[in-house]
DNA sequence: GTGATTGGAAAGTTTGACTCTCCAGCGCGG
DNA sequence: CCGCGCTGGAGAGTCAAACTTTCCAATCAC
């Protein structure tokens, strides 16, 4: 029963084999007939009710009216009401973080400040619970010193942000919760994290360079923004797991002599 | 204003001596004699209102009553407000995970087991939004795909993670995710974020292993897990910034001759 | 001894994300 | 050609979470 380090070798076409089995059956969209909002409902799974909502909160284009009481939708509402889903339940983005999302997407604003930004000021923030918010107590002046400890931080390491970027404030409150509670004192404690993290963002952007289209450029990143973070802290909480129990192992066999 | 990749190297003396100026003034714990409710309430910066509803929430310990209407608070409480106040704010947890990382920490359970899951199933569960509900739509079959591969992957990966483990219902909503917009079939996508979410695991164990009590321990891995998660997403978000304004800027100097 | 504070609990508030209810207009099987 | 069941649209209602307010009697602080 003893752990061991994962290995993680590079994947041989066997292992890809291995998953083979799993990949049948998954999506289907043969008719992309024009269909009205019942059908759109029971293809995506949201109730007719909900899509109104959406269709009224902006976060899917209307249909072609064929009436005064009457729409057709298409085969782009589906993938967008899809999209919505994914950012809403995996993602855990809030309507309003959502619309911004869409607004990025259906709007043909130049894609370099926009793209690029796109993670950071829509998505990211909030994303980690309400930090941000409400920074008028007491220890305003503290906070301060730690989002300028930070913003030093991100000079050393070189990274070209924006000026305003809530990830700048982000990182800052998590600085500002290590420096309250004793744990640390200095951003340098992230260092390694930085590195991991520009690792993952150099992976990611190759795993989706191929796309051409800009709209689905746009919702490439957002939803791989949302999905792969999500994925990542799940891989990261196994791991954690993983490796603690691992230790323990070892502690416990230091302690004792050899079981059998 | 070229754009070029961090190099990340080991930090040295020099650079620490170049946060020292951030480190002044943070935190002062001077006199824990015990006191008030509103005292404690001034020193965290928490109204006595809230004070009063964690504590009827279990999130705080009840103070030394001295009389049918007057209790004491020490250090020790004005430590696990603060605590809770990061989890909070910083992680995003809600006054029911909360509860359940401070009956860990009140609790004297053994630590193998509890210790190993804590951040797996009370803090990481829910953290991306509401991932992992009402699955009884008409894709219950394909999400249940979903997660045998998912499992048949973090096998594959070697990773000892518990049966049950809410972490795998999480990666394996990422996985439908993808596949229900087409992105990708196999969970092996994961691969490289599974390597470095092991890698930074290592890190983050080593970080606090010097740690020898049992309550701090498990504190030190609850708000660890919380904020070096927020700090990471917030390091990634600013990676990806910086390397997509990177790509960008090499795809126009490819297309453009040099301007200067 | 008198005004501010406290412990405790019930009730009220706010926000977000839906969900329900209506009402005319539309569509079509009988 | 007619009733019954979708529609589009909009407002009101619901529900849970996280506080916040309000009350009361007991205390404390000066």
């Amino acid at each position: 029963m003893a752990v061991s380090r994962p290995q993680f070798p590079p994947v041989t076409p066997a292992d890809r084999e291995l998953f083979n089995p799993f990949t049948k059956g998954s999506q289907q969209d043969d008719d992309q007939g024009p269909f009205r909002i019942g059908e759109l409902s029971r293809r995506s799974g949201v109730a007719v009710g909900t899509i109104k909502f959406y269709l009224r909160e902006g976060l899917i284009p209307v249909g072609q009216p064929t009436a005064k009481t009457q729409a057709l939708y298409g085969a782009a509402h589906l993938r967008r009401l899809r999209v919505v889903r994914v950012l809403a339940e995996v993602g855990g983005l809030s309507i309003a973080q959502i619309r911004e999302v869409v607004a990025v997407l259906d709007g043909g604003g130049d894609l370099p400040g926009e793209l690029a930004q796109l993670v950071s000021y829509s998505i990211d923030r909030g994303r980690t619970g309400n930090a941000g918010r409400s920074r008028e107590g007491l220890d305003a002046d503290d906070w301060e010193q730690s989002l300028a400890a930070t913003n030093t931080f991100v000079s050393w390491l070189g990274l070209d942000v924006d000026a305003g970027a809530p990830a700048r404030a982000n990182l800052a409150d998590a600085l500002h919760a290590l420096r309250a509670l004793g744990i640390a004192h200095d951003p340098l404690v992230f260092t390694e994290h930085a590195r991991m993290a520009y690792e993952l963002a150099e992976i990611e952007i190759d795993s989706l360079d191929p796309v051409t289209d800009r709209s689905a450029a746009v919702e490439a990143i957002a939803v791989g923004a949302v999905v792969f973070g999500s994925a990542f802290i799940a891989l990261r909480s196994m791991a954690q797991e993983h490796e603690t129990r691992l230790r323990l192992d070892a502690a416990a066999s230091a302690s004792a002599p050899p079981a059998s």
